[in-house]
DNA sequence: CCGCTCATGTAACTGGTTACATGATTTA
DNA sequence: TAAATCATGTAACCAGTTACATGAGCGG
């Protein structure tokens, strides 16, 4: 049995969360999610249920409103243990450890850039990342009054990173401020 | 011209800040990273540099220390233009929008066992995001010593977000010691 | 000399991406 | 009925993964 990629772990998540659903309804989750990591493209989530079906994870039966086809897609006995043990510890370390961020990793080379153009980086990371903390929000109000409990706590740990983010381009503005004029020439050797 | 992926140009921007270096000296810096993220796999890294060479962003010279082969890669004044414009705004919406996190993934779906298993899940979590975050603590540190303001600003970027996952987890564990019992059947339909 | 680590690479695979194809249903 | 969009899918591609191969240099 070969570990269950992430977007797999979470298609079945959605799966028992939802109750038994077609592909089509999964996608609509990961399209209007503010979280754009996942494209949940059809290309991506078709074959990945045929293939948690192909392992009995997921089991579908075919149903027709009118002349239209269409599978409707439900956890199995197995795909619930599988769900519960890709959420058993021990946590992978890519879990645990420090989230990729590509603004952060951007952020490193900022040096690469001529002072002027720095600036502009920074403008546009704060004021885009501030109109997305907006969306975050708004969605966490939005899944609180849902109901659901975990899927409210998911949200508030995106609004914290969210925050967090924020916070941290606040002392880079400062950091950048408050230091003089340096060239854009690479500093290595 | 196609767009730089993540990690090639974040392999430019530590050729550009490093000078000219070695493919193998590029995946030591992957490797004692704190970030678990990409894995500075070699089959990652020389396929890369070879990439970027062929598209005239790298250059490389053949050098031979004693009887063994290696190359030196060093940016190209493309290479270094290619850099500036990964860099420059408007930052694509992934660097912006909500980072992917496995962990809060996880969690969306933590009702789906029973509640012993939940507080195992937080508590495995909430002590090897403590135990990281000493480390991330710690490479912050060195990096502040090593004097390249960017650098460390990056770390700080990663301190700021290993702090909020932390917060985020306390917050989570107050939720779910104050709510009563609840199984772990699934809630949809 | 044997084995360990350094260092450069290759091969096979895989899980996603974009882009396209197809037909049903709804709306102007 | 023409255009939009709903819904299911396929095809080609690609970047990054693990696992392996190779050989240099070094320490016991």
């Amino acid at each position: 049995m070969p570990k269950l990629s992430e977007l797999e772990g979470c298609v079945l998540g959605l799966v028992w969360a939802g109750g038994p659903c077609t592909p089509y309804a999964i996608r609509q989750i990961f399209l209007s999610s503010p979280s754009p990591h996942w494209s949940g493209s059809a290309g991506a989530i078709y074959p990945l249920v045929r293939r948690l079906e192909r392992r009995r994870l997921l089991r579908s039966e075919t149903q027709a409103t009118g002349r239209r086809r269409s599978r409707l897609y439900a956890l199995t006995p197995a795909g619930t243990r599988a769900l519960q043990a890709w959420l058993s510890p021990p946590l992978p370390e890519v879990a645990v450890g420090v989230p990729a961020d590509p603004l952060r990793t951007r952020l490193r080379f900022l040096e690469a850039l001529p002072q002027a153009r720095r600036r502009a980086f920074l403008a546009d990371a704060r004021a885009r990342l501030h109109r997305h903390l907006r969306l975050v929000q708004a969605d966490c109000r939005k899944r609180r009054a849902s109901g659901d409990r975990f899927d409210y706590l998911m949200a508030r740990g995106a609004l914290h990173q969210m925050r967090a983010r924020e916070a941290w381009l606040r002392e880079v503005a400062r950091a950048m401020k408050g230091v003089g004029k340096q060239g854009s020439r690479r500093r290595g050797a």
